[in-house]
DNA sequence: GAGCACTGC
């Protein structure tokens, strides 16, 4: 979202202010120019013909063709959207909804939120006269919870399903499912509010590589290629392999300064400490060059960095200067920096990846796919011919995989179990995925949604708890700590504490400001632990914009709380990102029925809720300061960032276990391990 | 003594 603001602030800058009659005249001539000149346009006829002979499309298309914005068009004006039927275009980004949607709006010469609108969390901007209907996949899910057969739909379009995320993939399986239904069922009266229910057609989008895993698995179904239209890129490999990427691409930096044309670089590289080591680096040696060769500006970006600073990328660099962007994955697609016209690929990304038995996430730096590395180069011909450096052999390239690992074979899937259970899905292991998860992986996640008393002894949806818990849109062991919560009074305390706990990187401590932002933050700090110091945090920066709400309009509001954020060293992005959670599942609580109370000062009551809510995830200290988890016996350390870094407790529950450099936990609070065994006796009173 | 990237009626 940060960034869709951004890009859009730099667009507002170079907008010429004409007079209205003009500019709305002259725009429509280009928009319908730019409409024309896409390379799908002269396909319209072709394609309404596949779709109206195929209940199924695979369309295969590069960057540029036009199929996001101009394919719901041409299905509007071939009447799919007739009798209050809608499109709905789905993306893995809300980012690209919102934006995808504005576009198309403006081509229709429509205001946003009527004929075209988005809907995204926290952002739904749709109504009754919306037809052509973009949004996240993950919300077509959620609305897949309310309206089983998503009867509001005529066409469902599944865009840039090529990134295979989870909730793609889901909704991959699902909407076969749903298509299968509506067919069945053909024109009786039933669906959501007695809507007539009518076949759907399906769109998979896709880029070109893995087509013919989509076509298999929706039994042969035809595909239709349309063409794109990006700029040339020369391709470059290194002669031999590089022992060290950062120094490579430190020299390939350089040797694009000093001999290629004008135009930014974008460097490839794998994480924030990463980044910053080569943007020192880089400063470094340009003070050993001779003035004239010095005009090379770095400028990093990755996730965790705090609005105003990724927002520098997006500024032209200073006349006679080259930028020289050091990204993570996060400039693979999910933003988009102009004046890019030089890639270099380290080859290298972080990947995470899930261990089922050990409940462990891991952090690893591995080889990029063969779709990756031409991702990444496609990032060098946005506006014009451009050049990408890989720093590895041709050789290598052709070793690499094909495409990366679906998300879904790499993560926990007990939330996506519960979603699908509370779908009605209730045979999981032969639930028709795309590519199946492991069978323990499935079998682990049933047994933890048991075990948090989501699903019944015979794995049924458990009533209420199940449903409520699938209700929320949190993790399902965060869902369980709100109904405990109920129970134990401090319904309110644990809103925060899970709102917190769902966002990233709420403190942001530079580098060369660690000491000043841990000292800054001090006063929030909690002994017991990370959640409570989280609870101060929010509650702290709550009670600052209450004092200052009645004098100021909402946009001060918004400027005081970024204010208060960079002050205390918060990220006010991630903060801000709690409080719309916190808004919205308060809301959902209350709907079930949940008084919100507080526990007041009783910070003991709270702490037994933690510990009764998480207590599948407990730590003991050992002699030598290590510690165990007791789940998986696993020997881990207390992560720096944790408030109980140095205070090392005997026994703490926490959130987190994720192998990196070491195998670290965090998010954690002190509790007495007698707790468990009184709070969780299904599962601990054997065991001590 | 350290944090790839996304996302949710």
């Amino acid at each position: 979202m940060a960034q869709g603001e951004l890009k859009s602030s730099v667009l507002n800058r170079k907008r010429n202010p004409k007079s209205p009659v003009a500019s709305r005249s002259s725009k429509k001539q280009k928009i319908a120019e730019h409409r024309k000149s896409l390379p799908i346009a002269s396909e319209e006829e072709r394609l309404i013909e596949a779709v109206q002979k195929n209940d199924i499309l695979i369309i295969v298309g590069e960057t540029g063709s036009g199929k996001t914005t101009q394919l719901p068009q041409f299905l509007f004006n071939a009447g799919f959207c007739r009798e209050g039927k809608m499109v709905g275009i789905t993306q893995p980004r809300r980012i690209a909804a919102l934006t995808i949607a504005k576009r198309v709006a403006e081509e229709c010469d429509v205001p946003l939120g009527q004929k075209v609108g988005y809907s995204v969390r926290f952002d739904d901007t749709t109504s009754s006269s919306t037809r052509l209907k973009y949004m996240t996949d993950g919300f077509l899910l959620r609305e897949a919870l309310v309206d089983r057969l998503l009867s509001r739909y005529s066409v469902i379009i599944i865009d840039e399903a090529h990134e295979r995320t989870v909730h793609t993939d889901v909704l991959l399986a699902l909407l076969k499912k749903v298509q299968r239904e509506r067919s069945e069922i053909g024109g009786v009266l039933r669906g959501c509010q007695g809507r007539k229910v009518s076949p759907l057609k399906l769109i998979i989008m896709s880029a070109s590589l893995d087509a013919r895993v989509f076509c298999d698995y929706y039994g042969g179904a035809k595909d239709f290629h349309v063409e794109g239209r990006q700029f040339d890129v020369d391709i470059f490999y290194t002669v031999h392999p590089q022992t060290d990427y950062v120094d490579a691409a430190l020299n390939t930096i350089f040797q694009i300064h000093s001999e290629e044309e004008e135009g930014d670089i974008l460097v490839f590289l794998t994480g924030q400490e990463e980044i910053e080591s080569v943007e020192r680096l880089v400063q470094e040696k340009l003070k050993h060059l001779p003035e004239d060769e010095r005009k090379l500006l770095p400028l990093a970006i990755f996730s965790a960095l705090p609005s105003e600073q990724q927002m520098r990328v997006f500024a032209p660099a200073p006349i006679g200067f080259r930028k020289v962007v050091l990204a993570t994955n996060i400039a693979e697609t999910s933003i988009t920096i102009p004046g890019i016209r030089y890639v270099v690929d380290s080859g290298v990304v972080k990947a995470r990846t899930y261990d089922p038995n050990k409940g462990m996430e891991t952090l690893d730096v591995v080889p990029v796919s063969k779709a990756q590395a031409i991702q990444r180069s496609g990032r060098a011909g946005r506006e014009g011919y451009g050049k990408s450096f890989h720093l590895y052999p041709e050789r290598d390239f052709w070793k690499l995989e094909d495409s990366t690992k679906p998300e879904i074979k790499r993560c926990n899937l007990s939330n996506v179990i519960l979603q699908l259970k509370a779908l009605g899905i209730d045979d999981i292991l032969g639930f028709d995925f795309i590519d199946k998860p492991s069978r323990y992986a499935i079998v682990k996640a049933l047994a933890e949604l048991h075990l948090l008393g989501a699903l019944t002894d015979d794995c049924k949806l458990a009533k209420p708890a199940g449903e409520q818990m699938a209700r929320l849109p949190l993790e399902p062991v965060y869902s369980r700590a709100l109904i405990l919560a109920n129970q134990f009074n401090c319904l309110e305390e644990m809103l925060i504490t899970v709102a917190m706990l769902s966002v990233e990187s709420i403190f942001y401590d530079p580098r060369e400001k660690r000491e000043e932002a841990r000292t800054s933050r001090n006063h929030f700090v909690s002994v017991e632990g990370d959640h409570l110091t989280y609870l101060s945090v929010y509650r702290e920066l709550d009670e600052f914009l209450e004092e200052r709400k009645a004098e100021n309009s909402e946009a001060k509001v918004e400027k005081v709380m970024r204010k208060w954020c960079k002050d205390n060293f918060v990220n006010s992005r991630s903060l801000k990102h709690a409080r719309d959670i916190y808004r919205q599942i308060r809301g959902n609580v209350e709907e079930m029925g949940f008084n919100v109370s507080s526990c007041g000062n009783d910070m003991l009551e709270y702490r037994r809720c933690l510990a009764a809510s998480f207590f599948l995830k407990a730590a003991q200290r050992q002699m030598d300061g290590t510690y165990r988890a007791l789940e998986s016996s696993e020997i881990v350390l207390i992560h720096p960032s944790s408030v109980l870094f140095r205070s090392k407790p005997e026994c703490v529950i926490f959130n987190e276990l994720m192998q990196t450099s070491m195998k670290y936990i965090k998010n954690l609070t002190r509790i007495d391990p007698l707790w468990l065994a009184e709070l969780a006796p299904h599962h601990y009173k054997t065991e001590e």
